[in-house]
DNA sequence: CGTGTCGATTAGTTCTGCTTATATTTGTAG
DNA sequence: CTACAAATATAAGCAGAACTAATCGACACG
């Protein structure tokens, strides 16, 4: 901790003395009396243990030292630094500016993002916006705890007790088939009974991702044992492959790109319990208007997406 | 000004409890009771209109705000500023850091200031040290009133009000003249009558210089008239002229290159009033170490040059 | 539902910083 | 050389800021 003595106060004083060439003329500037920068410069300079003006005496103008040259440097940039924050943390305030960190994962980054970011720039056109995609809750989660972001998407069902949870909407998962396959002739509704998947190999994600798990977890939940033909950590690849007749795939509808010709789309019955889109922020943390700002616009955004979606 | 409620100690405060995750730590860091962190940071959150930290209660940490983050960054930034200034004004003290600049012209230069400057190293490595080089005093002088160069060299005979002056020694004007002319073997002893150069071109600088000016008015005062065939801003370029007999030239005697076959040195009867080698710095005002110690070194650096080059 | 761990608040004291008034220093004019 | 003008330094007193000690209130945990 340098300079325990020393004060904002004493480098206003070095500015405006220095800047005007007499105490008195400082004094004025500040709208202090001269005993006041009189003792202001004696501080400083017993603080730095040197002088930082020579006193001519006279109606000479005082002239900076050596010492006082380089202390004048730096208390120069501090004020611009001091500066330039305030008005940082206005925009801040105001929403207007500042940085917003936003954590994602695939899906959301291709269907829901775009549509809520162009929003945000219309609204803020200052604010700078910075995007950390990951697949997994728990590596969103760690950034958020950590400060990196501000606030970040979460596939639910979710809970952690240092989060404070948005629900956004539900993402009902669907059967994607190949468009001119031997299930989808045998199935021509716009159901598909679950347990007909029985010892099909699926297309899905690897492991460790969200949903591959809960996946999993729901068809074994019907006495089904999935396995897989192929897996991906791209959803764009899973179609494709779906497409070339690997196999279906079972995903969340916000994952899947319906305008494909070369699948068909179904939904699964009895249904697995859909996906959760959330936001999370720290618990009981302080959000910055821009936060709050992209929180309500990320809803209104992700229910009309999903209305879209369905239909 | 901004921020004019700010303080260093507020500042202090908001690193330390940021460190610590309390402010019941912070105190302990800061020496100081836990009340006063609680009013230091009530105090920042009112000069800046916002909530630096959320204080979920209980044996929970406090954690930043958006705004306290970044009010940290700048906070951090200005203590590191600090520091280092505090070492830098440290070095300063000591004369072992920093940088010194310093005003040259050119026979300086090439002949003293090599010896000077190494020997200036050796006392204190760390020292940055900066030339800058004009052939005449006004410019020198400006660069020194401007603060842009800590001590120059001066040639007098030379009078500033605002400059301590510092006299390191006479250098005599000198003739040069090819070693094989007609002048020398007219003239074979070590002395040159002055008057005997009547109607004879010249070696020598251009106008503006220093040299010309008072070299000229000490001719003048004989009764001369001197004129000029060639002339040169380069002193080695003089030299090279005289060898190649296009004239004699008046320099001094630190400018010229006695160990050269091609020409003669002699002494003028009556002499030229000799130039003065002087050092200047700023009338009245404080010297940093660095710079005394300079001084020092060049006055002995220059005694021994001057009495080598005599012999 | 108490208990422990925080931060906030209050009251009182100390100390810092400002102001007014005066002394001191330096340069300049007569 | 003296007097004056213009600047900074210093002294004394006062007002306000900051700190301490003590107490209160909120939250989590057992």
């Amino acid at each position: 901790m340098p300079f325990t003595d020393l004060d904002l106060r004493h480098l206003r004083a070095l500015i405006a003395v220095a800047d005007e060439g007499s105490f008195i003329g400082a004094a004025d500037a500040l709208r202090l009396s001269q005993a006041a920068i009189s003792q202001q410069i004696a501080g400083l300079e017993r603080a730095i243990g040197q002088r930082v003006f020579d006193r001519p005496g006279g109606p000479k103008p005082v002239v900076l030292t050596p010492a006082g040259r380089m202390l004048l440097t730096s208390a120069t940039a501090i004020m611009g630094l001091l500066e330039s924050t305030q008005t940082d943390l206005q925009d801040l305030a105001a929403g207007t500016g500042g940085r917003l960190s936003i954590g994602t994962y695939q899906s959301v980054s291709v269907q829901l993002l775009p549509d809520v970011v162009s929003e945000l720039r219309s609204v803020a056109p200052e604010l700078t916006i910075g995007l950390i995609e990951h697949d997994r809750n728990d590596e969103l989660v760690a950034e958020l705890l950590s400060d990196a972001i501000d606030v970040t998407f979460l596939a639910g069902p979710y809970e952690h007790e240092s989060l404070d949870l948005i629900p956004l909407g539900t993402d009902p998962f669907v059967l994607l088939l190949p468009a001119n396959g031997d299930l989808a002739r045998r199935h021509p509704g716009r159901r598909f009974p679950t347990t007909a998947l029985a010892g099909i190999p699926l297309v899905g994600e690897h492991e460790p991702q969200y949903g591959a798990g809960t996946i999993n977890a729901g068809l074994r939940g019907m006495g089904l044992r999935p396995r897989y033909a192929f897996r991906s950590y791209d959803n764009g690849a899973q179609q494709g492959m779906v497409r070339a007749g690997v196999g279906p795939a079972i995903m969340p509808l916000l994952a899947t790109d319906p305008t494909d010709p070369g699948i068909v789309i179904k939904s699964l019955d009895p249904p697995l319990e859909p996906r959760t889109i959330m936001l999370a922020t720290r618990k009981g943390a302080t959000r910055a208007p821009a936060t709050e700002t992209f929180i309500r616009i990320a809803k209104r955004a992700c229910r009309a997406r999903l209305a879209r979606a369905r239909a």
